[in-house]
DNA sequence: AAAATAGTGTCTATGAGACACTATAGT
DNA sequence: ACTATAGTGTCTCATAGACACTATTTT
């Protein structure tokens, strides 16, 4: 980003005399989803809401912004203090603002979302506070519109605020994002095999893709390369396992 | 969206108890980068700061949010008081909350970009403090980076804050969301030749395309339909005029 | 040997680019 | 008639999908 431009003489005796009170102010918040694939689902982190107001109901981990905090940098102390995760893929999405969104005070949420590999989220699910909730995508394609959260039983979660339609976005631009970015490895471990790449892909797509033109265009695209090892304990032949390409190839 | 999730009891009386003052909060503005295509250069709309800090630099239209103002209605407000234009394309681009872009005190930023014909640009061009710069991108494909904005003659313009980098993620934004978006009309007038629009496509993206090609995308996609007319006072043969279909095919 | 999935070779359908050609306006 | 651009038809090439086949592991 560009460097703080240079203050003038001008500048520095405007900045004397200015009150930052002069003006009402918003709360900012960031909210975080975090998602993996597991199962053949979307999967996403919800934390039940201990406190007033909707107590009870499942909402994305968030916070708010404090006031020498970077944005991004706030999005990772959410994901370590509320979920306990470090050094993960992380993207802003979009800033919610409606004036009713929250009934506390107007609140504008910066949202982000983060992906991980599913052994990630296993230390988390002993507590009763956390949930990795099941998304359920009512709509195909790139269309969008706020998707519901279901527990293990398949019951549909009651979200918080807003935060089914700050879902769907996030659906939305991972499928928007996934064949052209380099996203879908992110929901897997270190070393993965093509085929569960490709259910990675299926599953975020909500539909099947072909397997051979799959495999070739992740092989041409640069993005991964062979690690000559093999997976192991599998009822068949094992398939060769798979990294993220050091350099992206052109 | 989503409908505002209606009080329990509890929240009625937490939010009777709830005092807004507690915590520190930033400012919020918008910023929005109006832009159109003429003369086969990408151009923009920016203001001469008239007041500190960075006064005399060049920034675009922005104000701060109100506190019961949408964030979209901030940005059609700030289009409709600063720039004079009503009723465009208009859509967020991204949120930028480094710590120290605004020298004042902590200013968010939620950044928009809205398209139009250049013929609205007009009656703007006669005041000092309005200019019609062109954009300057000194990167290839979508790599992405910030961009320069240029003055009649050619001459570099001081911009303000880190409006560089937003005009960059605007234009990173445009050339990925050309080929599938409706976006591509919203720079020409209502009806356009098919060439018009063909120019459009390659000054945004910095690269020529295939005629052939191009015809038939555009055709197929479904997006625009003949009108029938003719264009008028041409040195040569006449092309056919079309519009945005009224109904996107499927 | 049987079962299951990994991985390869080849044919076909589709869409972009290239190019040649025809069409129609003004001068 | 000449010039310039609009618009069409056809060939080629690259890529995705379909399908058949071979390879390699566990039981």
């Amino acid at each position: 980003m560009s460097p703080r431009v240079p203050e003038t003489p001008e500048d520095a005796a405007f900045l004397a005399a200015y009150s930052p009170a002069a003006f009402p102010r918003p709360s900012v918040a960031v909210d975080v989803a975090l998602v993996t694939v597991h199962g053949g689902r979307l999967r996403v982190l919800l934390l039940a809401r201990s406190e007033a107001p909707q107590r009870g109901r499942w909402a994305l981990p968030g916070g708010f912004v404090r006031l020498d905090e970077d944005l991004d940098a706030a999005a990772r102390r959410v994901l370590s203090t509320k979920a306990g995760v470090e050094g993960v893929y992380l993207e802003q999405l979009y800033t919610f603002g409606s004036p009713d969104r929250d009934p506390r005070t107007r609140v504008i949420s910066v949202t982000y979302y983060a992906l991980v590999d599913h052994a990630r989220f296993a230390r988390l699910s002993a507590t009763s506070a956390h949930l990795v909730a099941t998304l359920d995508v009512p709509w195909e394609g790139e269309e969008g519109g706020p998707v519901s959260a279901r527990d293990e039983h398949g019951d549909e979660l009651a979200l918080a605020f807003d935060h089914a339609d700050i879902l769907g976005h996030v659906v939305k631009r991972l499928r928007g994002k996934l064949d052209y970015a380099a996203l879908g490895f992110q929901l897997l471990p270190p070393r993965f095999t093509l085929r569960a790449l490709q259910t990675v892909h299926e599953v975020v797509l909500g539909r099947p893709l072909n397997k051979d033109s799959f495999r070739r265009r992740m092989l041409a695209s640069g993005r991964i390369e062979p690690t000559g090892e093999q997976e192991q304990d599998v009822l068949h032949r094992p398939a060769e396992l798979f990294r993220i390409a050091r350099k992206s190839a052109v």
